[in-house]
RNA sequence: GCGGGUGUGGUGAAAUUGGUAGACACGCUAGACUUAGGAUCUAGUGCCGCGAGGCGUGGGGGUUCGACUCCCUCCACCCGCACCA
């Protein structure tokens, strides 16, 4: 009987389903293990082979470490808010519910015929309400928090309106934007509006206008990781900058600890340095220079104070506050010209012209501080408006923007640096020794450093200080198909929703665009009964994708507790999730706010945990592998790609459903649409059409998507999962090609015939297993384990076949042989080890809770091998033994193994090296 | 420019601590068998050479009895960030 992949899957599924066999169980005495996947988005062309990539491998490793004993938590949900539910809404007037949940419905189809081993019954969506009602909440707590720099963690907003109360704001050390000095009494005396206001600043969510990436094709504001390259993540529509009133969530609090906390979790060392780099903190001075004609100061921060004697001029961002102020009568014209121009600029062209050097002087003079010579204030857009103070104090010297922006506009540059060479360009180095700079006079840069923060300090002209680069993420949306607020205005001051009139669910609205007045397309609802409470209105934003997507490896720990986000107890048990697997392109989004939002639940004492994913794997991407046809110019001719270069061609995509190993099925070519129907062909000799190829990311548009659906359909899911595996290492990127997976099949047919006879009848053998048999099994589980332990999943599946190989040469049907492999397999092919299984004699759905065969050195002695190696013209032998033995043993082993062997022929080994502890060298 | 990574047969790749380079699989060649199955089995398959033999892990150099692996240097490609003061 042949292994018929079909009915095998088809009813180990069902038993999985019927039995729960995969429930995780939310106490237990085993220790704990939580292996979690980056959950979908359901979009409509549903899956490809490259989304269960991850899930494969993490679902292998969940499977392993229930073999390990512990109690494996392994869920799945839907990252199910989004853009492409909503724009399909405005096309069709489709609700976003309805066509989320038939996406849902498909992914959760395909997801299913590969044999994952979830608890289903944990399953979570964004987007329903019993969910999205804790994302209210969350939101809710960090309304109601601050950041209090002296306990360094976030602590309830009472906290701090008791400070105001009792000694105002002067000695309060906290994260904030508010501007100004208050005493007790003044707070008292502040309306309930200006006392908003100030609460406001310090809030760890907060509503307030700033500058915003506007983005006028989607018709919302994007938080920084949603821009790439100046243009929407989404879509790549051009971006601008844009003064708006929106909530925000102070991420910069925790700037230091996401940077510290990287030290200690298991993810690459590219990850970390890309979120290294996302929170760039550089540290420095901020340094005040006094106006010529006035009281007032600029402010620059700077990371080189050694070389405050090198400035020569200042540059501000066109947008800085102080700009109009200063500009002299003279130059009023030039610098308004010049402000406009760089408002007209997008991010993009400002990026794009980056070698362009573009400035204004505004007439205006700022005093040195040290030297009290006047230095020139110039407006340029290389400085920007957004990162430390707006302003720069410009060396040119040490500086090649500087320098560039000095010799274009023929502005006096300074050397400060001893016996060092600026006339081709700035020396950036902190190398040198200070020179022409007073007090600094002879010390080395470093040291350099440390004295002039001193003296600035001392003098009262600024302080050291640190900056991060990371800016507070939008946290508002003007979009319908997201979380609302549970937030409401009075007197346009922002309240919050109770706790019990949780959820706010979005509205039903007429079209899902914008209103006339151009407030989001919750506006709508404005006269619904949905506006209903106490205040004006109800908050028309809704939230960013990556709201949900922040918390909710929270919410697999108890899905459906409604009167808690989690269970004290529950996250207690489960903690943090020990592996994580998913794609890098959240390294920036998604992995960022899910650490600060993990951060702030820790802080108020929530959960026991401030890091979210302790060990965390990128799954490579998997490509498309298009094929071509060429036709050859003017003609309705196709030439094969082997002569398409005697002829003049355009490669047009041929659908990979049309093609087997390059060659093109001509006949559903020409019915594949009604412009090739009287194509012709100039053939192979062989009379087949070969197409070309080309790697490409996976789409519609180049007919090079391959679900998987198709290949469980043709080889069964286990095949699918171990050919997945098999196509190379985890991590790393790929092109999708289907031309081994006959091989890995072929290896799943052949360890079916082990254990079967023609027949179909099962063959096993009792008793005592061979020596050859033994040594097999347990190079074998030595082998796999530690494939599993590094994650090197195509090695495992290779030496499953290599295993088979081997016992099949054997002749093995041994029982106990088997039943250790079939559990060894059980990982990577659950349905046929589920079926061995049973066959061998076990009881139905027990073989994933097997323990892990173990591993005995001792078989592997004995019939090891000894191999010649000649050099220098002498004979060497080496020979592995186990690690245990001690050295004397090891020699011992090697003389008495060795004189039995035929090529010793009779010689006495003269010498016997035994170099580290396993291998040994031995000289005849 | 900065940071991270990769480079091994016709192809995907393996080599875990420096120890037979190319396991395993695809493909290919030749043969066997058949109840024609995306079969199975046997032999071969890094390159050059009839052969003995020589050469081979991006290039060059070094350490070592021994280097894909460690060190120096150069080259190519991929990914991320990029006027961040």
């Amino acid at each position: 009987m042949e292994y018929n992949f079909r009915d095998i899957e088809a009813n180990w599924r069902k038993f999985w389903a019927e039995n729960k066999t995969f429930k995780a169980e939310d106490q237990s005495d085993k220790p704990k293990y939580y292996v979690l996947d980056m959950f979908p988005y359901p979009s409509g062309a549903g899956l490809h082979v490259g989304h269960p990539l991850g899930y494969i491998a993490s679902d292998i490793f969940a499977r392993y470490k229930r073999l390990q004993g512990f109690n494996v938590l392994h869920p799945m949900g839907y990252d199910s808010f989004g853009l492409p539910a909503e724009q399909y809404a405005i096309q069709t007037g489709q609700h976003p519910r309805i066509t989320t949940e038939q996406n849902v419905a498909r992914y959760r189809e395909q997801l299913d015929k590969i044999g994952f081993s979830f608890d289903w019954d944990r399953e979570v969506r964004t987007s329903s309400p019993e969910y999205y009602k804790w994302t209210q909440w969350i939101f809710k707590q960090l309304f109601n928090a601050w950041y209090n720099n002296d306990s360094n963690k976030a602590e309830r907003i009472e906290t701090l309106i008791e400070r105001f109360v009792k000694e105002g704001n002067e000695n309060v050390n906290a994260v904030h934007d508010y501007d100004g000095v208050f005493s007790a009494d003044e707070w008292k005396a502040m309306s309930e509006k200006e006392q908003s206001d100030v609460l406001m600043a310090y809030r760890l969510t907060y509503l307030a206008d700033s500058w915003v990436n506007w983005c006028p094709a989607l018709g919302t504001v994007l938080a920084n990781d949603e821009v790439v390259n100046g243009v929407s993540e989404r879509g790549g529509h051009p971006v601008e900058q844009k003064l708006m009133r929106q909530w925000s969530m102070r991420i910069k609090a925790y700037a230091e600890r996401l940077l510290t906390g990287l030290d200690g979790i298991d993810w690459t060392d590219s990850l970390k340095d890309m979120q290294r780099n996302w929170i760039g903190k550089s540290q420095g001075a901020s340094v005040h220079f006094k106006l010529e004609n006035s009281e007032k100061t600029i402010e620059v921060f700077t990371t080189r104070p050694d070389t405050i004697y090198g400035v020569s001029f200042m540059v501000l961002a066109p947008e800085h506050d102080l700009v109009d102020e200063i500009t002299t009568a003279e130059y009023a014209e030039a610098v308004a010209n010049y402000k406009r121009e760089a408002s007209l600029k997008s991010e993009r062209d400002r990026q794009a012209d980056v070698k362009n050097i573009t400035g204004q002087f505004t007439g205006a003079y700022a005093i040195h501080p040290f030297s009290g010579e006047k230095v020139q204030i110039w407006i340029g857009d290389y400085v920007l408006a957004s990162y430390g103070t707006g302003a720069v104090m410009a060396v040119p010297c040490g500086d090649q923007r500087d320098w560039d922006f000095a010799k274009h506009f023929d502005i006096e540059i300074i050397n400060i640096f001893k016996d060092v060479d600026i006339s081709e360009g700035a020396y950036a180095e902190k190398d040198a020794v200070i020179t022409n700079s007073d007090f600094l006079n002879d010390l080395p840069a470093k040291k350099a450093i440390k004295r002039a923060i001193h003296e600035i300090q001392e003098r009262g002209f600024g302080k050291g200080q640190t900056n991060y680069r990371l800016r507070d993420a939008v946290f508002s949306r003007q979009r319908y198909w997201g979380e609302p607020f549970p937030v409401f205005y009075k007197n346009d001051v922002p309240h919050l929703v109770a706790d019990q009139d949780l959820p706010i669910t979005l509205p039903d609205v007429d079209k899902y665009l914008p209103t006339e007045d151009g407030e989001p397309p919750l506006a709508r609802a404005e006269n619904s009964a949905w506006n209903h409470f106490e205040g004006d209105r109800m908050e028309y934003n809704t939230m960013p994708g990556w709201a949900g997507s922040s918390w909710y490896f929270l919410r697999y720990m108890d899905p459906k507790n409604d009167n808690e986000f989690v269970a004290k107890e529950k996250v207690d048990y489960w903690q943090n999730v020990d592996l994580y697997i998913g794609g890098s392109e959240h390294a920036t989004g998604h992995l960022l706010y899910a650490r600060f939002w993990t951060k702030f639940l820790f802080d108020l004492g929530y959960i026991p945990f401030e890091e979210p994913f302790k060990k965390l794997i990128n799954q490579g991407m998997i490509l498309g592998r298009s094929s071509f046809v060429y036709r050859i110019k003017d003609t309705n001719k196709f030439v094969t790609a082997s002569q398409k270069d005697a002829f003049e061609t355009t490669p047009i995509h041929a659908d990979i459903a049309m093609v087997d190993n390059d060659k093109l099925d001509i006949e559903a070519f020409k019915a594949w649409r009604p412009e090739f129907k009287d194509a012709e062909f100039i053939c192979e000799e062989d009379g087949s059409y070969i197409c070309g190829h080309e790697v490409e990311k996976m789409s519609k548009s180049k007919y090079n998507v391959q679900t998987p659906d198709e290949l469980v359909e043709k080889f069964g899911a286990d095949t699918l999962r171990m050919y997945e595996m098999f196509l190379g290492p985890l991590e790393q990127s790929k092109p999708w090609d289907t031309k081994g997976i006959n091989g890995v099949h072929n290896f799943l047919r052949k360890l079916w015939r082990l254990i079967h006879d023609k027949d179909g009848n099962v063959i096993i053998e009792n008793g005592e297993p061979s020596k050859d048999a033994l040594k097999t099994l347990h190079k074998t589980i030595k082998k796999i384990g530690d494939d599993l332990e590094r994650f090197s999943f195509n090695t495992g599946v290779s030496n499953f076949m290599i295993c088979v190989n081997e016992l099949t040469d054997q002749n093995c049907h041994n029982k106990s042989i088997l039943e250790q492999l079939v559990i060894l397999l059980s990982p990577y092919a659950p349905h046929m080890a589920e079926e061995l299984w049973v066959k061998l004699g076990n009881e139905a759905g027990t073989v994933g809770i097997q323990p892990f065969p173990e591993f005995n050195e001792s078989h592997l002695i004995e019939a090891n091998f000894a191999y010649p190696v000649s050099f220098n013209g002498k004979m060497r032998f080496k020979l592995e033994l186990p690690t245990t033995l001690s050295k004397e043993e090891v020699e011992k082993e090697v003389l008495a193994y060795e004189q039995s062997q035929k090529y010793l022929e009779g010689k006495q080994p003269k010498k016997v090296i035994v170099v580290p502890s396993r291998i040994v060298n031995i000289v005849v």
